[in-house]
RNA sequence: GCCGCAGUAGCUCAGUGGUAGAGCGCACCCUUGGUAAGGGUGAGGUCGGGAGUUCAAUCCUCCCCUGCGGCACCA
């Protein structure tokens, strides 16, 4: 029999027969380590127990002490074992897929009756039978042929569909534990009862298109998460609890920062408190756009239908577009408008007022606008996908030759104002051609070039999303990661060759004809309604001093104190600080629960004390100790925190 | 948009085929209390909207709206 060479962890290297197993390879080193296998990596690839290895190769063997692999295993056994419950439970059901995902798995279902919240717990409990049985786990391959004929003798079509995909020379690989059988790529356990009976919880059931293409069947999918112990299933779940007390929409309410209401879905109602935040935030953005070279406008709401007809707008974007008729009385017929979803084309329209010099350009246009899209009803999510939003939106209108330095210009001010706002960290994801695309290949390979450049200029490294640009042009996103680990694509540049085209802007250029301008879209926040929301789950709700909606809060601790608690707030006002002052008649133990709740930074106690000798009583949000200093420290101490970071 | 679940007082939620309850909040009164909920009294609801079944619907059925969890979408 032919001899393979295998290579062990410390260098190492054993004959053995082709063939062998890594049960086998592990059984040779020794009973325990046998006993604790779980799986190995052979050459790189997460390799099951069983299957033969076949030529000369690396080999390291897991136990249950290895993180990746023991989850990997833990997950997917348990789809499965959760699969083989389900058609226990209810004989007939069809299986489709059961990947791991983070924290866990899925499996998507086809069965006509919904699954209940009770049935998630009758398969939990069927899970633990089905684990407790200890069944041994066997896998085979198989040829399509075979594999096909015996799911459509078991009248499951998914998996007859399943197993076309599968590319030719790729196995068709069979599980099996006691009776129950699927058709897997594995790795898997040797047993079911390799699976900790005690740490995976299914989560929720839900809906989801069979490959994931909404024009296939609706499955049903039942979400569950799986670790290696109880304890760590227990602090999953705790961190679930933590976040959705971070939750916007929560927060939103306890903070009395907006509300939204079916009347207007999709929309918000800033409060005062959230217009606050709102604001703080434009007036920095604003001093930001100043700062580096950009003109404000603002343009209108409601444009005629010919303009994004022009744009392309109409054709391509107007399923999402809220369109309005206006039916003038004078006029002779009805003008269909839309509101406008981008900003963009007003931009363009502004450009071509008058002639533009080449000496002009790069021109960067910013507004604060204010869009409507009419977002699929399923998509809507608190204030984080809306319907009326506002864009810190930009377009640079320029050559060609332009584009790397402002690209690099603007990374350099988004990483300004991301520092500026919390997020020392983020990630640049790059977007190239797309198969469908406008412009010639020469154009788009100056503008890659440009982008790509300009990125490494600017210190970045990126993470290339191949086809995935828009038509017009190539891009780049700046994805923050927030303060329990989720990403959220805010800014982004996109190089566009075809608006300017299509809107026919031109500019003048030293040989005194016309030439298009290249436009660079371009946002830092994306929308103020989704970044603060971002905002409030990043902090919890305990905003940065500067940005904090209601940064103190004066408390009398009894009604004599009141005068000098007005005293106190309007010298805070003074000094530009939002001060509120509460002299209502209720125990200062009440005032610092329900300002602590608000989420408010600083609350000022004042008693007797502190009126006697001008002072004040400081305590500060998430601290239980005061701190009592005089009256015109706190004031220059609180107008330097209130002042914004790019004015400190 | 699709699948599932939900909608009862400002908020969180209980409840019933015979037109409703709690806690918090709110108003008023007592209380002036020293750093995360002092006490009392009271007001407050077309039970999301519409249609149907029924002697009778907040409750059962259907349609619609909105929200929630996913999926799809985010050019």
């Amino acid at each position: 029999m032919a001899e393979i060479s295998l290579t062990f962890p410390d260098g190492t290297s054993r004959s053995f027969p082709a063939g062998v197993t890594p049960a086998e390879v592990a059984a040779g080193i020794s009973g325990s380590l046998a006993k604790k296998a779980i799986s190995a990596t052979v050459s790189g690839t997460h390799w099951d127990m069983q299957w033969p290895i076949t030529a000369n190769a690396s080999i390291a063997i897991h136990t249950m002490k290895d993180d990746a692999q023991a989850l990997e295993l833990i997950r997917h056994d348990c789809a499965h074992i959760m699969a083989r419950a389900v058609q226990e439970l209810w004989p007939g059901v069809k299986v489709t897929i059961g990947p791991v995902i983070e924290n866990g798995f899925y499996y998507d279902f086809d069965r006509e009756e919904p699954f209940t919240p009770e049935d998630l717990g009758a398969i939990e409990a069927k899970m633990r039978e089905i684990i407790n049985l200890r069944d041994p786990v066997t896998t085979e391959i198989w040829d399509r042929a075979r594999a096909v004929r015996h799911y459509e003798d078991t009248n499951e079509p998914y998996k007859v569909e399943l197993v076309g995909m599968i590319p030719e020379g790729q196995p068709i690989r069979m599980y099996w534990h006691g009776d129950w059988q699927d058709l897997c790529r594995g790795p898997h356990f040797q047993t079911t009862g390799q699976v900790p009976a005690d740490a995976f919880k299914l989560m929720k059931v839900a809906g989801a298109y069979w490959r994931g293409e909404s024009s296939r069947p609706m499955l049903q999918r039942i979400y569950g998460v799986a670790f290696r112990t109880r304890q760590d299933l227990k602090d999953h779940l705790t961190f679930l609890e933590e976040a959705e007390k971070r939750d916007h929409r929560r927060l939103g309410r306890e903070m009395d920062l907006f509300h939204m209401q079916e009347e207007a879905p999709g929309q918000v109602f800033w409060h005062p408190n959230g217009w606050n935040i709102y604001t703080a935030l434009q007036d920095y953005m604003r001093r930001q756009q100043n700062r580096n070279g950009y003109v404000e406008v603002n343009t209108p709401q409601v444009v005629d239908r010919r303009l994004w007809e022009a744009s392309g707008h109409w054709e391509k974007y107007q399923e999402h577009m809220f369109v309005v008729e206006v039916d003038e009385e004078h006029a002779r017929e009805k003008s269909i408008n839309a509101l406008k979803p981008m900003n963009c084309p007003c931009h363009v329209e502004i450009f071509k007022q008058g002639l533009k010099s080449y000496r002009e350009l790069p021109l960067r246009m910013a507004e604060f606008g204010a869009c409507n899209r009419y977002e699929p009803s399923g998509a809507l999510h608190g204030i984080m996908r809306v319907r009326g939003f506002t864009q810190d939106d930009a377009h640079i209108f320029c050559r060609e030759a332009h584009i790397e330095e402002e690209t690099r210009r603007f990374i350099e001010m988004l990483s300004a104002v991301y520092r500026d706002l919390g997020f020392e960290e983020f990630k640049v994801k790059f977007s190239d051609r797309p198969e469908m695309r406008a412009g010639s290949d020469n154009v788009w390979d100056k503008a890659e070039t440009a982008l790509k450049n300009a990125t490494d200029a600017a210190g970045y490294t990126y993470t290339l999303n191949p086809g995935e640009g828009a038509f017009y042009g190539p891009k780049l996103e700046f994805v923050l990661t927030d303060a329990i680990g989720r990403d959220w694509q805010c800014g982004t540049l996109q190089v566009d060759f075809v608006l300017p085209e299509r809107l026919e802007a031109a500019y003048i250029a030293e040989d005194g004809a016309k030439h298009r301008p290249v436009m660079l879209h371009r946002a830092i926040l994306g929308s103020f309604e989704r970044f603060i929301g971002i905002l409030i789950e990043n902090f919890a709700g305990r905003l940065p001093f500067w940005l904090a909606p209601r940064q103190v809060v004066v408390a009398s601790i009894v009604s004599d104190a009141d005068a000098y608690v007005h005293e106190v707030t309007a010298a805070l006002k003074a000094a530009g600080v939002r001060a509120e002052a509460d002299t209502r008649n209720e125990k200062i133990n009440y005032k610092v629960r329900e300002h602590s709740v608000g989420k408010v930074p600083v609350i000022l106690a004042i008693g007797q004390k502190e009126v006697e000798n001008r002072t004040v009583s400081v305590r500060r949000l998430g601290q239980k100790q005061t701190e009592v200093m005089d009256l015109d420290t706190l004031v220059t101490g609180l107008r330097a925190e209130a002042t914004p970071p790019d004015l400190r």
